[in-house]
RNA sequence: GGGGACGUAGCUCAAUUGGUUAGAGCACCGGCCUGUCACGCCGGAGGUUGCGGGUUCGAGCCCCGUCGUCCUCGCCA
């Protein structure tokens, strides 16, 4: 061992190490000097730890009075417990509070520069470690690897680790393997745009990254895999959200043999684990089940966030009453008319606040929203006048109103009603504080029944809503040519706190089921043969019926960290660009590499 | 591609809404200090107000363009 390297980490020492001679390795968190003495907080890892530097050793003294933030050293010397004379001066707020060690040789292992922003600041009340104002992002991510020294990060990576740990252990104790698959694989046309990799032996041909390992999961179910799991990174040409990266991780699952409920089983056993070991919350299972209609209909969105009410209800019967024109306009359209009972909000928007809250429903792709205010014996402002006295009465008991509620109004298409109040209703919710976004509080469901096919009005042509192997509801089967747009597939999202954080079905395994899909799709077996030929072969060998899902982990560990941001959970993000600002990526090439790929 | 917010010292922010020499805290440098622990005290240095143009007697502030960052819609089977 080399006479630098260290007996013990910075947070480590305690009072039975009194009169030990140690070494500790780390950086210099925080310095104070004097005239013949240079205090330094030593940190690492595991914590911090108070240096003495005394000038009776004057050549380390001079190196310690150098020393600034975020040099490394090591520190060779005896714990002693902090006294001055007789009285015992520990300081309480740190875990190792009660001594320090005395250096009797300093050793500078790397200077710092003064670091481009803040890493560190006062610790609040029991913690280590303060956190400083933050520095803008870019700047942060350009030198990550000092953002990287900050213990919320190191706390969040830690807990990914519990999380990957957890994931295979409790997936191994369940029966399945873990089996990888390729990254350089086959663009298939549907789905997100693909990354594509220039192959250089066959030259003008191109690999795509996998956006999943959707059909060599399918695929490992033909072969007799029958619990197979995968933590595997994917990829997605797509646009950048605050919770969407373009490289992204996810636990990707399938089994044979299952209906849904198997899969279902399967995961609220594996998540009410990760969220036991990794914050201590117990979920109750199994997880509430939902249609998509419901949510759609409740919440405005097929990811609802369940820890607040604010539900949407439908009063398209009772505005059909009014001469209202917004409403009449929507309903005689084949549209909706649905409102939000704000409970005791009537006092809380002025008259600005209600036009940015139909602000909100315009940028949403709707009109507006119409208001009035609950009193005692009658509505009040907005659009009172447009509702008689019984409309009112009516309006009142549907929505359960009291006096000092706030009723919020949205007349259109019915898809557009939802996205307006859906996002009117988190807007609201935000405002209002009906949820702390620190809590330990999670609330989980399933999402079910969704339809199996979009119409896509561009194209002129039915779209498959998640993807065409997802197998139909199987009584929505005989409905499968003549009204697609009721049948409903064997496809479900797991949902916490208003994020998909997982999707998956029950796969075809007919092949004569598969067929009439794609007929439905608009494809004639030639082009599916063409687009999927090699998992429609494997699907003849014998396939047995077969299911699975994948949880994007980035946003199970972002509910794990109680964060918004998915840049905070992942160690070397992208910025919203998609641009890499520590490496520099994507960057230019040089000609000869382009050459080679005869590009 | 569309919409929105932001860009002032190394960092976080301010600048009485167009008016004198653009300030503060932290960081940095120097000095003082025998027990600090966010040490304290004194002093100092540090600015093309993202960049380019325009309006004006006068622009950090208004207008146009551009670059960058974030949020969002489209997109993400």
């Amino acid at each position: 061992m080399a006479s630098w390297q260290r007996t013990h980490f910075c947070g480590e020492l305690r009072e039975t190490h009194i009169g030990q001679s140690v070494t500790l390795n780390g950086w210099v968190n925080t310095f104070r000097m004097y005239p013949d003495q240079v205090f330094i907080d030593l940190r690492d890892r595991y914590g911090i730890t108070q240096i003495v530097v005394e000038s009776d050793r004057p050549e380390f003294f001079k190196i310690a009075a150098e020393a600034r933030s975020e040099w490394v050293l090591s520190i060779q010397g005896r714990v002693r417990e902090r006294m001055i004379g007789s009285e015992k001066k520990h300081n309480p707020k740190l875990a190792t509070g009660a001594i320090e060690v005395l250096a009797e040789n300093v050793t500078v292992l790397n200077r710092c520069p003064t670091p481009p922003f803040e890493l560190f600041s006062v610790p609040q009340e029991g913690q280590t470690f303060g956190e400083p104002e933050l520095a803008n992002e870019d700047l942060r991510l350009q030198y990550r690897y000092l953002d990287l020294r900050r213990p919320t990060l190191h706390r969040t990576l830690a807990m990914r680790h519990r999380l990957n740990k957890v994931i295979r252990d409790n997936l191994d104790a369940q029966g399945f393997f873990e089996i990888e698959t390729p990254l350089l694989g086959k663009s298939t046309p549907e789905g997100a745009r693909d990354y594509l990799v220039p192959s250089r032996v066959s030259l003008g041909q191109w690999y795509a990254l996998p956006q999943s390992p959707q059909l060599y999961k399918q695929i490992l179910m033909v072969a007799g895999y029958d619990k197979y799991f995968q933590i595997a990174r994917c990829l997605r040409d797509e646009d950048l959200r605050a919770d969407r990266q373009p490289e992204f991780t996810q636990l990707d699952l399938e089994m044979s043999f299952v209906e849904m409920d198997d899969v279902f089983g399967v995961i609220e056993n594996l998540t009410a684990e990760v969220f036991r070991r990794c914050v201590g919350v117990t979920l109750p299972t199994p997880f509430p089940r939902l249609t998509y209609s419901d949510v759609m209909l409740r919440y405005g969105s097929d990811k609802p966030d369940l820890r607040y009410g604010l539900e949407i209800v439908d009063v398209g019967d009772i505005a059909a009453q009014t001469e209202f024109q917004a409403f009449k306009g929507a309903l005689e359209t084949g549209g909706a008319v649905r409102a939000i009972n704000v409970n005791a909000a009537a006092d809380k928007f002025s008259r600005k606040q209600l036009d940015e809250l139909a602000e909100i429903v315009k940028r949403a792709g709707g009109k507006g929203c119409a208001w009035v205010k609950v009193e005692a014996e009658k509505f009040a402002g907005g659009i009172e006048k447009f509702l008689a006295p019984p409309i009112q009465v009516q309006l009142r008991q549907r929505l359960g109103a009291k006096a000092g509620d706030l009723l919020l109004f949205v007349a259109d298409k019915a898809d557009i009603v939802c996205a307006g109040l859906g996002t009117l209703r988190q807007h609201l919710a935000g405002v209002l504080k009906l949820y702390d976004p620190n809590a330990l509080d999670y609330k989980i469901a399933w999402v079910i029944d969704f339809p199996s096919f979009i119409w896509d009005d561009e194209e002129k042509r039915w779209a498959a809503n998640h993807h065409p192997f997802t197998a139909p509801l199987d009584g929505d089967l005989p409905r499968l040519e003549s009204d697609p747009g009721s049948v409903k597939a064997k496809a479900y999202d797991l949902v916490i706190n208003g994020y998909e954080c997982g999707g998956g079905s029950i796969r075809i395994h007919n092949p004569d089921v598969q067929s009439r899909l794609f007929k439905v799709l608009g494809m004639t077996d030639e082009q599916a043969k063409a687009r999927f030929g090699f998992l429609l072969d494997a699907l003849k060998f014998g396939a047995p019926p077969h299911g699975g899902i994948a949880l994007g982990l980035d946003r199970f560990a972002m509910m794990l960290a109680r964060t918004t941001n998915i840049r905070d959970v992942i160690a070397f993000p992208k910025n919203q660009k998609a641009r890499d600002l520590m490496t520099g990526a994507p960057a230019p090439v040089d000609a000869k590499q382009l050459k080679e790929l005869g590009l």
